[in-house]
DNA sequence: ATGGGGCTTCCAACCATGGGAAGGTCAAGC
DNA sequence: GCTTGACCTTCCCATGGTTGGAAGCCCCAT
């Protein structure tokens, strides 16, 4: 089988193929006497694995690790267990950086109006030191007059 | 000001302002006569103004256009909210996919008994296409007798 | 004036991926 | 057999944002 028949039958490209082969995250491929790479059905079958790994948020140095028990027959499902939970642990960290991205963005998107006017609470937001500070919907007792 | 206390000042490193300055998100900075960057307070401030912009997710070329917003005196608000709103969407759909992703994940680990023994359902769930197949932890119904 | 720390520029690396150029190979059709 | 077009090969470059380091000059305090 052709690198471009790999491609398609594992969903990683011939240029991911060549990538992780020159990294060592796969064996090199056995070539043709034309040169050309030779994949077997088990080397699509671990570009498939990999695939999947990458879709689930793996970086390739723990598909490397995620590679070597999925190779190993005498694995202890523990080490796999805990390799995943720490991926999940990390997602999870990520996930709520983001999230506070978003909620302290909220905030300030809905302090502005929105309109033709350049007064903007978002450009305030940007400024100031990301405290809750002026920008809080609530109305500020006793700042207003002042 | 030099380079290293406007750093301090602002939170952005060093070695980022210069890179900042190079690919043009800030004017070239005033040199002494002896070569060195001269920061201003107005600077500094423009310089939080992005650190705060990056900790919030925008990327350099959004910053771009946040900062070409403030400092135009007759900006619309409505164009800063468009651009907030937009990236929160952004942020959504990433915080989305990691999601997904640690959705997947939990059912696998959830399936696996994380013992010294070989069998281990989250790489049998790496190798197969990621369908709801057979790691499902509701009880299928009908499927279970069947 | 000397030492150490700060500044300058330039170059490289990270991670995973895509783009493209220059040239060899295969398969199909004539 | 020869042409054609799709495919393969290697090699280099770019991305984005950031950090690291090297070589050399500058500044301030002692």
């Amino acid at each position: 089988m052709n690198i471009g028949q790999a491609a398609k039958a594992s969903g990683v490209s011939a240029k991911m193929i060549r990538y992780y082969e020159q990294t060592g995250l796969i064996p090199k491929a056995d070539r043709r006497q034309s040169g050309y790479r030779d994949y077997s059905d088990t080397d699509v079958h671990m570009l498939r694995f990999i695939r999947r790994s990458r879709d689930l948020g793996f970086s390739v140095a723990e598909i490397q690790e995620l590679l070597g028990l999925w190779r190993d027959e005498s694995r202890e499902s523990a080490e796999v267990k805990r390799l995943a939970q720490s991926h999940i642990d990390d997602l999870k960290k990520r996930i709520a950086a983001l999230e506070d991205m978003t909620n302290t963005l909220t905030k300030l998107v809905g302090a502005c109006h929105g309109d033709h006017r350049p007064h903007c609470p978002i450009l305030e937001g940007l400024e100031s030191d990301g405290a809750d500070e002026d920008l809080s919907i609530r109305p500020r007792r006793g700042a207003v007059a002042g």
